[in-house]
DNA sequence: CATTGTGAACTCATTCACAGCG
DNA sequence: CGCTGTGAATGAGTTCACAATG
């Protein structure tokens, strides 16, 4: 890190927005951005992008803007996805079975090496990746031999606690957890949560306040 | 709403949180519960809690706590999900697939109750949940006919921006976007993102971050 | 007397405005 | 001259601390 240690974890959410934003510039031909135009493409704020890539260095040349070249390769160090990542995947179910099938998660160097469940009639099944259902119980020696990183719970809310803890043994210390329920874990493990139903809560929110105030 | 207009978008977040918890401490058998209690299970701060709630008005007894089955009941209002919603999921890939099956929503009053796409050999196909995946080009009539007001997005980032101009065509203004993109909308459409790609660089971030905090 | 409800203090994040520079 | 980089100003959200009260 080049500046501050302080960074809002909004201006990490923004990056990988901006990432993306500028893949599709490279793709549409563009070699420089202004941040007035990033942040338009972005739905965001000039002065906020300026700010966001200012806590890690100057990328910029004033006057012109940013190479979106090099914007691109600064971004992936930042976020640390310059490289490929491991995940192994918990819980078979819908859910499971469509990230293992995500061809966006593979484009960008993430992972999908191992699938687990606890369910017999899984567990051996061939999936279309061409991974093989592994057992739940081989997890720890799994994680180990296949260098994974990121444990990804796709499981219901009541297994949700017992996988992570299986996790946490194995020395995996990052954790997407789709299940819609909180974990608890040390503070050495990093959790993401994303949870469908509290999104919709707030969307239903949001649309019940607007409607309401559209009445009066 | 009781006071204040300024409702921090986290609050919301939290309540739907603390909504989950207390259909747990009811299920467990709680009567009454403490904001000290109810935060320490969200993993959240006792004021903050009664921050929280004291925006929409007293659900409390001082002295003794909150009282688990009112409490619920005054969330679900203030979230308004103190009844059902329709949605309508665009894109019957593996993501739309697994949405479509996801029990959580209908036991939470999410209904999925039409299934779009444009590919011919999924039209009419039978779900397992026992609706048929209609041709996007029905979008309009369905939604008018089936009442719904949330419209879904599964499909590629390709197809986003189209989807959501024919679903604000059809009078849908709220949106929960599964697709890898921000598709824009006017000022009286709500959109809720769900990008599995940002969540994951966010924890890469992180991840990266401390492990390299640990080496120095 | 334990716990809520809440103004005031504080911390964190965003935006402004302009100096600095290619 | 145009756009970046950034300190200073503003705004938003969280936590504190204690008065109010069932």
């Amino acid at each position: 890190m080049t500046k501050s240690d302080k960074i809002p974890d909004a201006t990490i959410t923004r990056l990988s927005i901006y990432y993306r934003q500028l893949e599709l510039l490279e793709f549409d031909g563009y070699r420089m951005v202004s941040s007035e135009k990033l942040a338009w493409l972005c739905q965001g704020n000039p002065a906020q992008v300026r700010k966001d890539l200012g806590y890690f260095g100057e990328f910029g040349i004033r006057g012109v803007g940013y190479d979106v070249i090099d914007l691109q390769a600064q971004i992936k160090k930042i976020l640390a996805i310059n490289r490929d990542w491991n995940m192994g995947i918990v819980g078979v179910g819908n859910l499971g079975l469509a990230l293992l099938q995500h061809h966006n998660f593979s484009a960008r160097g993430f992972k999908c090496v191992a699938a687990f469940d606890n369910d017999p009639d899984k567990i051996g099944a061939d999936l279309p990746s061409g991974l093989k259902v592994r057992d739940i119980r081989e997890l720890d020696a799994a994680i180990d031999e296949l260098d994974i990183e990121i444990g990804v719970i796709t499981t219901p809310a009541s297994a949700a606690q017992a996988v992570a803890n299986l996790l946490l043994k194995a020395n995996v210390n990052a954790i997407l957890n789709f299940s819609p329920t909180r974990i608890s874990v040390p503070e050495c493990c990093l959790v993401q949560n994303i949870d469908f139903t509290v999104m919709l809560d707030i969307l239903c929110h949001k649309l019940d306040h607007q409607t309401t105030l559209q009445h009066l």
